[in-house]
RNA sequence: GGCCCCAUGGUCAAGUGGACUAAGACACCGGUCUUUCAAGCCGGUAACCCGGGUUCGAAUCCCGGUGGGGUCACCA
């Protein structure tokens, strides 16, 4: 309960000032009370799947200025991974998520771990057992697993059968005091039919004999994932339930439940699954669908970001590059597409590039370091002027760069001397005849110039160019071979001044030599 | 197989009965710029799943088919 819902605070609104007293009378009102939660099973990491699930909860809630919850079904021992939760969570504030209550922040509507709300299902299970509307079930799983496979077999629908429903209260004792444990199934009606009103796709409507009795409480005590869901969602105040599609065909079920326990319905939203390229659910054989992966590949938040809120919605307009205050400013759920959309990783590369072209050196900076401290080009946290360095590099290189591998890789030379002279190169620049001539003419070029700068020593090519009167491309080439070791890469002379002058002449040295060792007679 | 959802270029996607000879983006192809490669800029190829209806008029509404997907656990 809120501190600042009490009576007593109450009482002293009467006595605000008139604004005041509207201005806060308004943000009750525009606060719309919503409540949305994503709710992952910790069980592996997070896929983009679940990531967009996850945004799109989360821009529902900041559009309508409501709350963003995070809850862990963790309710299957089985398949819990140790350190999933961690992932999960961490994947999720990378990408620029944060929640109002949750396992990690705590809130009023605690616990969020399901697995420490075990002894509310019991409760909420005894009131509809002894309101008849659920029965308990002495069913081994070996036996309805028979069942199932019989019914396969013949043709039909897997369905219970019926068996425990009927059970006199001398049998179940019977049952009982032979140690049998039971699981607890909810009465569904087998006539009528429940609708699901969804704000997505319209009205669904299901027939109620199409559902058998299903089980809300394993014979160990623990609930079932429709059963946990619908006691927390109601606990939890959940005003919009999204989720993704494939949770379509359970939502009648979480209903029944609902309404067996007396509780009022939210709305429901079933967004458009992701799907793999090859059209199927995404699962790990696709390679990539991790939002660890992709982070690991050098994909910065904002561009995953913007990527997700772009697979199943869009502005309504041709904008494809949006900022996250403007994603949430103008997201809404009538935006939503209806159909499944199969993820591209092109695009996502693209928009990575345009983020990567766009976004504040500062930022780049603060992203490219881990990558450029993996690939041992810096260590640790360097100096300022080091970290001036790094960003004249940055600025430099970014715009041919589409990821921050791609990035590392394409400055590797601005740090470390030790690189290889790229073979096709060599094949068609080291071996043309003069070149090492040409490389110790240019560093004696290059050597009297003074201040070092992109203009200075251009003109100080262009003139050696002049005298020799060959064409630029005959020094440049060979030149930016013997400084960098590639035959690719940013305007000569931004690589030139930015090198500094003892590395430049010291590398053209190194150059000319090395073509004279190895490739003389040939 | 039962039930449910969906259907605009290869992919994302605008479109909500006339402004559709159907936007835009990625990818692809060409051109331009240039010392290279990118980026940028300019241009091009490429789509309303099929069949019936309703209507003066259908990408848009209805029905049927086909195709794709999801789901049918003491998993979530």
């Amino acid at each position: 309960m809120r501190p600042s819902a009490s009576g007593s605070n109450c009482k002293t609104w009467k006595t605000l000032p008139l604004k005041v007293y509207f201005r806060r009378r308004c943000n009750t009102i525009i606060s719309s009370g919503v409540r949305v939660r994503f709710a992952p099973s910790p069980t592996g990491s997070l896929h983009i799947g679940g990531a967009r699930t996850a945004l799109f909860n989360y821009l529902f809630a900041r559009a309508n200025r409501g709350r963003f919850i995070l809850r862990l079904e963790d309710t299957d021992f089985e398949r819990r991974i140790e350190g999933a939760e961690e992932g999960i969570i961490a994947s999720l504030r990378w990408l620029g998520l944060d929640w109002d209550e949750g396992p990690d922040t705590g809130g009023e509507y605690g616990p969020y771990r399901q697995s420490e709300r075990l002894e509310t299902y019991r409760r909420e299970s005894e009131r509809l057992l002894s309101a008849g509307l659920a029965y308990p079930c002495y069913c081994t799983p070996e036996e309805l697993a028979a069942e199932r496979e019989e019914a396969r077999k013949a043709g039909r629908a897997p369905r219970y059968s019926g068996r425990c429903c009927g059970l006199t209260p001398e049998a179940r004792a019977a049952k009982e005091a032979a140690g049998l444990r039971h699981a607890v199934r909810l009465r569904v009606p087998q006539t009528g039919q429940t609708v699901v009103e969804d704000l997505i796709r319209g009205t669904v409507v299901f027939e109620n004999a199409t559902l058998d009795d299903f089980i809300i409480m394993k014979s160990n005590g623990v609930p079932t994932y429709n059963f946990a869901c619908v006691v927390d969602d109601a606990m939890m105040a959940i005003t919009h339930v999204i989720r993704a599609e494939e949770h379509l065909s359970n939502t009648p079920k979480q209903i029944l439940v609902f309404q067996a326990l007396g509780y009022h319905l939210p709305s429901f939203a079933h967004v458009p699954m992701i799907l793999a390229p090859d059209r199927a659910k995404l699962s790990k054989r696709h390679g990539a669908t991790g939002v660890e992966e992709f982070r690991g590949q050098g994909y910065l938040p904002e561009a995953l970001f913007n990527y997700l809120a772009l697979l199943g919605w869009s502005p309504g307009d041709e904008r494809e590059l949006l900022s996250s205050d403007e994603i949430v400013r103008e997201f809404s759920l009538d935006a939503v597409s209806k159909h499944a959309a199969i993820y591209d990783v092109q695009k996502l590369t693209w928009l990575n590039s345009q983020y990567i072209n766009t976004v504040p050196l500062e930022r780049l900076f603060e992203a490219a370091l881990p990558f450029f401290r993996d690939a041992g080009l810096l260590e640790e946290v360097p100096a300022a002027a080091e970290k001036e360095y790094v960003i004249r590099v940055l600025e430099t290189v970014r715009s041919r760069a589409r990821t921050l591998v791609e990035l590392t890789d394409m400055a590797a030379y601005f740090f470390r001397d030790d690189f290889a002279y790229d073979p096709k190169g060599v094949q068609k620049i080291f071996r043309s005849p003069g070149v090492p001539d040409l490389l110790r003419r240019g560093s004696e070029a290059l050597s009297g110039v003074e201040p070092f700068g992109v203009a200075e020593t251009e003109a100080a090519y262009r003139k050696l160019i002049d005298f020799l009167g060959i064409s630029g491309g005959a020094l440049i080439h060979p030149t930016r071979l013997a400084l960098t070791g590639r035959t690719v890469g940013p305007g000569l002379f931004d690589v030139i001044a930015l090198l500094g002058k003892e590395r430049c002449l010291e590398r053209l040295r190194r150059a000319a030599d090395w073509i004279e060792g190895n490739l003389v007679n040939q």
